[in-house]
DNA sequence: CTTGTATTGGAACGATCATTCCAATACAAG
DNA sequence: CTTGTATTGGAATGATCGTTCCAATACAAG
């Protein structure tokens, strides 16, 4: 006894993204997916060619639904080191809000489980990690045209070093759940970049 | 026909290591496990009670076989900063030296992929992230007895945050494959840490 | 040699996997 | 109302999963 009522693509692909994100792609299954996202397998066959596709789908709208909002206003025009902390602070209360456990990253996590031959999905992690450090660097660059204090070549090291302890960060929630611990990694992030910039402590 | 020709214990956990490291628990099968390691089905199981326990015992052999050879110098008294960077490059150089891609560490890798709900796995992860900590909060502990610039507090925070970062690079690692990207990352890790603690750089 | 023990390859198990298929159904359009 | 279309739940597929089992075999001990 179907019963019909449509559903969209886009709810289809965030409530996979959930699933994908706290579950992992090779631990979840289809039959998981059907219950979390409340579409039949039919509907989702019909949608996508398959499980891999639907993943891409759900790696595309992390951008838009989970990175962008936080990290737009570290990409935006005029950007400084105090919008990098709290685009920080922002994804570990928002991480903190949800009742169950964190599930970090979904980019890390799927890094961490990458088939090296996999080439279509290290894509999009890739563009992660460059949208990341372009978005730092173009912060740094900002606060090191006032100080002058390291190279290009040095600030561009220093946000490709931002986006890989960044990434740490979010290892490590899946562990810790503890929001302090997380909030001193932070703090100790920025003192270290300012130190590094000249930049005065506020 | 069978063949026996004994395999001992150690040796199937060394193999199996090297396949869970490089392809993850979820995604490897005992198939792959039997194939990889050269040990039957029926002998693998007859020491342990399944793909999980044998991944556990794998997880006690990382320690042992990867990690206390190149950390050891750092927990070994008198161990000093350059103890730290020799420790990240022994890493990076090891991996950079297999044939195929860099497969990582091992906790990062499983941290990714954990089951909030596994308390034993997370016990092994939680011992290996508290045995990093430990070593570096023991060589900053000794740096900033010299200079003095830092509290016991701040340094157990450098000790965290190091140790976060550097789950950072082996997450990153499976991605890049790019020893001197990986390079400028240990060195720009190296120069904030003794910038932070006062230390003139070599 | 014979015997005992350890280990083998492989069959077989039920469960679950991703995927395909479809009759049954609900809703929109006419 | 009737028709058309979209979506459903669920059966069914073949593959693969982790696990169990065992007769066959090789080696060590006697």
């Amino acid at each position: 006894m179907p019963r019909p009522i449509s559903q969209s693509r886009t709810d289809l692909v965030d409530n996979a993204l959930v699933a994908f994100w706290n579950i992992g792609f090779h631990a979840i299954s289809m039959d998981d997916l059907v219950r979390e996202t409340g579409v039949s397998r039919g509907s989702i066959y019909s949608v996508f060619k398959g499980k891999r596709e639907l993943f891409h789908a759900c790696l595309d709208r992390y951008q838009e639904a989970a990175v962008t909002p936080k990290f737009g206003q570290v990409e935006a025009e005029g950007a400084r080191l105090s919008d990098i902390k709290q685009f920080l602070e922002d994804g570990i209360a928002s991480q903190e809000a949800l009742d169950g456990p964190m599930p970090g990253c979904l980019v890390v996590n799927t890094l961490a489980q990458l088939d090296p031959a996999d080439e279509d999905t290290k894509r999009y992690l890739e563009f992660h990690t460059n949208r990341l450090t372009k978005g730092f660097r173009a912060v740094f660059e900002r606060e090191n045209a006032l100080t002058g204090a390291l190279s290009d070549q040095e600030v561009a090291a220093l946000a490709e070093f931002t986006t890989t302890s960044v990434l740490g960060l979010w290892s490590n929630s899946r562990k810790i759940a503890d929001g302090d611990e997380m909030r001193r990694y932070v703090d100790m992030l920025m003192s270290l970049i300012r130190a590094k910039l000249g930049v005065e402590c506020p």
